[in-house]
DNA sequence: CTAGGGTTAG
């Protein structure tokens, strides 16, 4: 039938009414259509075809036509470049983090960040959504694009031919947030007041989600709550930055005055409610709401909401409720539950059911690195040693790595990123300098730095020195020179921080009077006179 | 006279 079609170019409106009448049309028989469609002057008939695919997927239930990775290629046959740039934006839209693989498979034609790019340079002089449509693709990039997106953005306004709006601003702050750059954050919303541009509700989200990645959970605030509409989006996102500064009360507060407010609630909203309860230990609240989720809000629990809660209950040291749920939920169980588990048991000292979970977790997830460092951190607590070198073995052995640790420190608007042993910066010998001050002045008040938490991810010699070495322990010195005192430190991990740059950062934050600001992969941490406001809770 | 935009646990 395909090849038939292929062969029916010249008939193509036939081609096109068989394929509205075959029962069921799919996709690979659009793309045969599309393939007859898409020698450049047929351009109007490809693009009907497309929107057919697009419209009635994924939006529409059953979705019966949906494009696949073969789709774009034979649009991008047919298309000029501008059309092309918008297509290729869809397909990032609809084929997401599949389309790393596609352009593995399709060679580089299309699909990826990277023909989006392509198509865009090939444009002699972009207007402005040609440079929206980039920029909202590299947001949407599944690896992070952050930095890309400030280059473009600069690269925008120093050739000035156009002129950004609130839309281009949406993408620049994203990427703000997601970097933690304060400054240029700061900036991005300072353009938008100066220039008189929109502040709708999408900008709303954008600025609130910015500020709250930025450590900055006061100006989140204050835009959300001068904000003058909020919808479902909003609302969530101001939720989600309460839930990782640890405020679950707050949360729960903003949950209420929401459901008064007559703004629909969603999936989203519940799994923020559920994570703000899992970081501010409130298991009960968070019981509760998952129990009647279903029955008070009409929303069907799903794997994310089962996973917080198992979560919730792991952290609290409920491990055998834990379980319980693990072994009732309907959904099969994915390889984070179980590492959420495994997690705890570890910090709660529950060796055999631990055990039990890494079974189940090897069956899941057999190639992921956090899982073995995970496992090998296990077995060290349990005093296994043998097993422990054996998974540390079976990591390398198979190539898997950790990614390094790295920390990005925001001063006065310039970024400075460090990494695990980094001697690249140019203050690196001020900095190693005072690292050993810091030692030194923190030992004097008992600190005693503990290598449980690095054992298995150096090789024994070196345990002692990579542990004055994590990348924050490098970030912190650097901002304690080169920063006013009194300013506070903000930081932003892209790993968990250790136990040991935990408690160390706490006591430099008393021993030096600094407030550090710390994001790390999952939560925030605010060090404060010697305490965080996680509580040692995460 | 449009295009181009926001939230998701571990």
């Amino acid at each position: 039938m395909s090849l038939l079609l292929r062969l029916a170019s010249p008939a193509l409106p036939i081609s096109h009414r068989l394929l509205c009448s075959s029962l069921p049309p799919t996709t690979f028989l659009a793309n045969s259509l599309l393939f007859a469609a898409s020698s450049p002057r047929c351009l109007p008939s490809a693009l009907s075809l497309y929107s057919l695919l697009s419209l009635s997927s994924p939006m529409s239930s059953p979705p019966l036509l949906r494009p696949n990775a073969f789709t774009y290629p034979l649009l991008f046959r047919a298309a000029p470049p501008t059309v092309a740039l918008a297509l290729a934006t869809h397909s990032v839209k609809f084929l997401g983090a599949h389309a790393a693989s596609c352009d593995r498979v399709l060679g580089p034609c299309c699909l990826t960040i990277a023909s989006c790019r392509r198509v865009f340079d090939r444009i002699a002089c972009p207007d402005l959504p040609a440079w929206n449509a980039l920029l909202s693709a590299y947001m949407r990039c599944a690896s992070s694009a952050a930095d890309a997106i400030l280059e473009l953005f600069s690269r925008m306004i120093s050739l000035g031919t156009v002129r950004p709006n609130e839309i281009t601003l949406v993408a620049v702050i994203g990427a703000c947030g997601e970097l933690g750059a304060l400054g240029h954050g700061v900036w991005a919303h300072t353009y938008l007041v100066k220039r008189q541009l929109a502040i709708n509700r999408i900008v709303t989200t954008a600025l609130v989600e910015m500020y709250a990645g930025c450590g900055r959970l006061d100006l989140a605030e204050h835009v959300f709550a001068t904000a003058s509409d909020r919808d479902t989006r909003c609302y969530n996102a101001m939720l989600q930055g309460l839930a990782a500064h640890g405020h679950g009360r707050a949360a729960l507060d903003l949950f209420d005055r929401m459901r008064g407010s007559g703004v629909p609630v969603d999936g989203v909203t519940i799994l923020s409610v559920l994570c703000s309860c899992a970081h501010a230990e409130l298991v009960d609240e968070g019981l509760e709401y998952f129990d009647k989720m279903e029955i008070e809000f009409g929303i069907e629990p799903r794997i994310e909401h089962y996973g917080c809660v198992v979560d919730m209950l792991s952290r609290a040291g409920r491990l055998d409720d834990a379980e319980k749920l693990i072994h009732e939920m309907p959904i099969v169980p994915n390889a984070a539950i179980y590492r959420s588990l495994i997690r705890a048991c570890d910090i709660h000292g529950n060796l055999e059911l631990g055990e039990r979970m890494i079974t189940e977790l090897r069956q899941h997830d057999p190639d992921d690195s956090g899982n073995h460092v995970l496992i090998a951190n296990l077995y060290a607590r349990m005093n296994r040693w043998e097993e422990a070198k054996k998974t540390r073995k079976e990591m390398k052995s198979m190539g898997i790595d950790k990614s390094p640790g790295s920390s990005l420190l925001d001063m006065n608007g310039v970024l400075h990123e460090f990494l695990v042993g980094d001697k690249t910066h140019p203050a690196s010998k001020e900095i190693y300098t005072m690292v050993e001050e810091i030692e030194a002045r923190l030992s004097e008040h008992g600190h005693r730095s503990s290598t449980t938490s690095v054992l298995f991810d150096v090789e024994e010699e070196d345990k002692a020195d990579t542990l004055t070495y994590h990348s924050e322990r490098l970030a912190i010195p650097f901002a304690l020179i080169a920063s006013d005192p009194g300013t506070p430190i903000r930081i932003i991990k892209n790993l968990r921080v250790c136990a040991d740059c935990h408690e160390s950062a706490k006591l430099v934050s008393r021993v030096y009077g600094r407030e550090i600001v710390m994001r790390d992969r999952t939560r925030f941490h605010h060090f404060r006179e010697g305490e965080c406001s996680c509580g040692d809770f995460w």
